[in-house]
DNA sequence: ATCAAACATGCAATAGATTTGCATTCCCCT
DNA sequence: AGGGGAATGCAAATCTATTGCATGTTTGAT
């Protein structure tokens, strides 16, 4: 959830096109507190007003590669699409329920990594570490 | 990589049945020193002699459910398998190469988690914990 | 202002990974 | 030997994502 980010902003930073389609897109998922998937995504859209399920996905492809957003993994078979980290914004691990499907933003403390030494020893090029705690969540367990 | 493991008798332990094609996909998976797609698997399967792809989709998650083999995700598509952690093999991080989408383990060491304090507080039933980090591996940076 | 090049979007078709339904075969227990 | 449940195979379906091509829009140099 990003309440102090300014979308259009974000988006003229990256020098893309501040597009309606794309200022949608990145509204729908910055303004959700955790992660959703692509079809998550569109269905949302598709609520407010009609949009293409593939511009969805390229727009997401795009803001993924610019930056903007972050493709995380679930333990299921979709992507699902989060904010990236950034100054309002710590990279953070995410609990993935497997009964549900529901993903959820974990405390950036709550696991943290000691991997300075890795980064040293390790000769190829790092983008990112994703740590994804894998179970029941509450709602499920009843 | 396990030369150390009997893996009719890991099938027995879990109560399963020591079945021909279970043992082929387990050998194939645990004689590998990275992660395999489930279509890497069915290849290396069927160059010996013939099995059905989707026998080797439900055996991989029988082995998963059982706890024998892992599944692992990937920044890529498919998922990925891998021997599950026993007393030979203690968990530990992947890497994955966007470019060439092979998987790497990382020494347990590489990368550690201060996580004992989240297990306390979260409510919910927590299964594992995947780290992978993502980038291009030595090979495809030429 | 004008026009071409570059970019954004939509639609239909395709691809890749995985799952389901159902028929067949195999194996264990009596 | 024979009945029942598990294991396997095959075809078709499903879900997620990508590609090719046509059309519409914006941008930037003149």
């Amino acid at each position: 959830m990003c309440l102090q980010c300014d979308y259009e902003n974000l988006l003229k930073r990256a020098r893309l096109e501040a597009t309606d389609n794309r200022l949608r897109v990145l509204a729908v998922v910055g303004n959700n507190s955790s992660p959703l998937s692509a079809g998550d995504i569109f269905n949302t859209l598709q609520r407010s007003s009609a949009i293409n399920r593939v511009t969805v996905y390229r727009i997401l492809d795009l803001l993924v590669a610019h930056g903007l957003v972050d493709r995380i993994s679930t333990g299921g078979r979709a992507a699902y699409y989060g904010l990236a980290p950034n100054e309002h914004h710590r990279p953070h691990p995410h609990f993935y329920c497997k009964r549900c499907g529901q993903m959820e933003c974990l405390n950036p403390e709550s696991l943290t990594l000691a991997g300075d030494a890795f980064q040293k020893t390790f000769s190829g090029q790092i983008d990112k570490v994703e740590i994804r705690v894998d179970g029941i969540c509450k709602n499920c367990m009843h």
